[in-house]
DNA sequence: CCGGGTTATT
DNA sequence: AATAACC
């Protein structure tokens, strides 16, 4: 890469590198006389350098040097082939093997495609590709180039058939395209046999705890998940894989990125749910892989789909009929005692991946410069180089942090207009996502906590409420206490959500009253994937996004297995029971519709 | 045939 | 969303 960043990588061990652009500079401050080859030549014992081959020995030299810094640098030898497409550079890489490099000169490209002993040589043709042209009676690489193009497109359609073919002629005009972050991420294990349920469930919980560690240190959120299994069969041909996906519900999203390890059940939860979607457990089944993947990534979501535009103004209308409430001093000038700084979080250890050491320090929230600093949004340690990838990480790494932190360092910054009594009754993560947006630049005052909003509180309640209970320094999990203690917490939950209720109301009626006309819906959607608890308009005044994750969530409640499994739970552990007493989905926002 | 990845098609 | 095909 600080050769050249257009770097293609293909497989584990080999990348393409467009390096035009190096070529053309070093050819202007070069004499042609000056040049030379570096390593092989296809079919050549040696070749002077002209004005046609020049481009072809600037890169040979460029393909020596990166061979050699990457010896010097990492110890590892390795090949290199330079033509003039990707193509002809790989399949020339091999001749001289190994740690070698061969160039190939435009005019022997006949020789070395006609050299290929089979069309699966060819990259690109696959088995099943060199299957269909056996059928046509195409077996050497001569015979796709003579065969007729029409009757190609018959069996593989105008662009393949094109494209294998000019394959088969060396052509390739597919450009060299960096990659960047990947588009997914997975984790598998083959075995075997694996054929009850309990092997499934614990091998798939190390798959996850290990996906998700991964996918915690990309720093991206992904939104799908991915549960593939290979049964085993006789003629167990390579492949026969087989696989069910679903949508990753935000919370759990969230704490993916965050490296909350409660994700880990959850995500649990949906591979067996996934899982029965394939296997019927009440037969007999003998499984030789599990593979478990995250995709559709995200940098992170944006701070329009954020719950916490609900409670921004709108215009400037709704800000006069709102009155600013003044924040409660008892509960918010406490604090900035937190044990906790961003530093320190950065510094976690893979083992200690989801615990934070304690510290001396202030606040976790940014100082009133550092929220004007448009590069640095978030309060990190300016000790702490902030890389390329990681403003998002670190927003991350800023959520996981708070869930640690205690109540009365949370409600201390919050902005004026903030109910901090409101504020503590919201479920934790939607509390993390309204301070992450209150720490934007640009975060508007909010409209809500106005007198004429009554929110039940009661004092005595809040020790059951995770975030108030005592924090233990060496393991704080206050998420994970927030889905153990379904007893008293459900009591909880259920004013939480009946306050939050409230807020979207009185949200909704200030739409109406000032704005109903100016906003249109953001999706179409038919009455009927809608709830019938769920009010139509509240539902068109959301986000599009949020609309569609709604959506995704109500269509999973129902038709979660397919195959109805009666009693084929008794193999079922703890972990099993928990998850399924819980419900698909117990922090849905579908809860903080109206109950009907 | 392992342990990852990608894109295209339906 | 599921699979196929490719590396």
């Amino acid at each position: 890469m600080s050769y050249c960043p257009l770097v293609e990588r293909l497989g584990f061990d080999e990348n393409y590198m467009d390096v035009t652009e190096m070529v053309e500079r070093r050819l202007k401050e070069t004499r042609i006389s000056d040049l030379s080859f570096s390593g092989h030549i296809y079919k050549h014992e040696c070749v002077a350098v002209d004005e046609e081959n020049a481009r072809l020995a600037v890169g040979s030299v460029i393909a020596a040097e990166m061979r050699q810094a990457i010896f010097s640098m990492l110890g590892l030898t390795g090949c290199a082939g330079i033509a003039s497409n990707k193509l002809l550079a790989k399949l020339v890489s091999g001749t001289f093997k190994p740690n070698q490099q061969t160039t190939l000169l435009p005019y022997s490209t006949a020789e070395l495609m006609s050299s290929l002993t089979g069309l699966i040589r060819v990259p690109g043709i696959g088995y099943k590709t060199r299957e269909k042209l056996k059928a046509l009676g195409l077996v050497s690489v001569r015979d796709l180039q003579l065969f007729p193009l029409p009757d190609l497109v018959k069996e593989f359609g105008e662009v393949n058939a094109k494209r294998i073919q000019n394959l088969a002629c060396g052509i390739d005009e597919s450009p060299v395209t960096s990659a960047g972050p990947p588009q997914s991420l997975s984790d598998e294990d083959s075995f075997k046999k694996i054929s009850t349920l309990e092997e499934v469930v614990k091998k798939t919980e190390e798959l996850l705890t290990s996906l998700t560690e991964r996918m915690h240190k990309d720093g991206r959120q992904p939104h799908t998940f991915r549960l593939t299994i290979r049964r085993y069969t006789v003629t167990n041909r390579w492949f026969s894989r087989e696989s069910r996906q679903c949508p990753i519900p935000n919370h759990t999203g969230i704490k993916i990125t965050c490296g909350n390890s409660e994700a880990v059940p959850q995500l649990l939860s949906l591979s067996v749910k996934l899982f029965h979607k394939m296997v019927d457990t009440r037969e007999p089944f003998h499984l030789t892989l599990l593979n478990v993947c995250f995709s559709n990534l995200q940098a992170k979501s944006s701070s329009k789909s954020s719950i916490a535009s609900f409670f921004t103004h709108k215009s400037p209308t709704t800000t006069q009929m709102t009155s600013q409430r003044q924040v409660e001093p008892d509960l918010c000038e406490s604090v900035a005692n937190s044990q906790f700084t961003q530093a320190d979080v950065l510094h976690k250890e893979d083992k200690t991946w989801n615990s934070i050491k304690p510290i001396e320090h202030t606040s976790i929230f940014p100082t009133q410069e550092s929220q004007t600093q448009p590069t640095s949004i978030n309060p990190i340690s300016p000790m702490q180089p902030v890389s390329e990838h990681s403003r998002v990480t670190n927003m991350n790494i800023r959520e996981s942090c708070m869930s640690n932190v205690p109540e009365e360092t949370l409600c201390s910054k919050l902005p004026p207009g903030v109910d901090p009594e409101v504020f503590k009754l919201l479920p934790e993560h939607i509390q993390m996502e309204l301070i992450t947006s209150f720490q934007k630049k640009d975060s508007a005052e909010l409209i809500y906590g106005s007198a004429d909003t009554s929110f039940e509180d009661d004092p005595a309640d809040h020790s059951t409420l995770t975030f108030n209970q005592p924090r233990t320094p060496e393991r704080c999990e206050p998420a994970l206490n927030y889905c153990r203690n379904s007893a008293s917490h459900n009591h909880e939950l259920d004013k939480t959500l009946s306050s939050a209720q409230s807020t979207m109301e009185l949200h909704s009626g200030l739409i109406k009253d000032t704005e109903s006309h100016d906003i249109p819906p953001t999706t179409q959607t038919p009455q009927s994937d809608i709830p019938p608890n769920v009010d139509p308009y509240v539902f068109s005044q959301l986000p599009a996004d949020v609309q569609r994750e709604l959506l995704t969530e109500w269509k999973q409640q129902k038709p979660v297995l397919k195959i109805p499994s009666k009693h084929s739970h008794k193999t079922s552990n703890t972990k099993d029971k928990k998850n399924a007493a819980k419900g698909s989905q117990c922090n849905n926002i579908l809860k903080y519709f109206k109950p009907n």
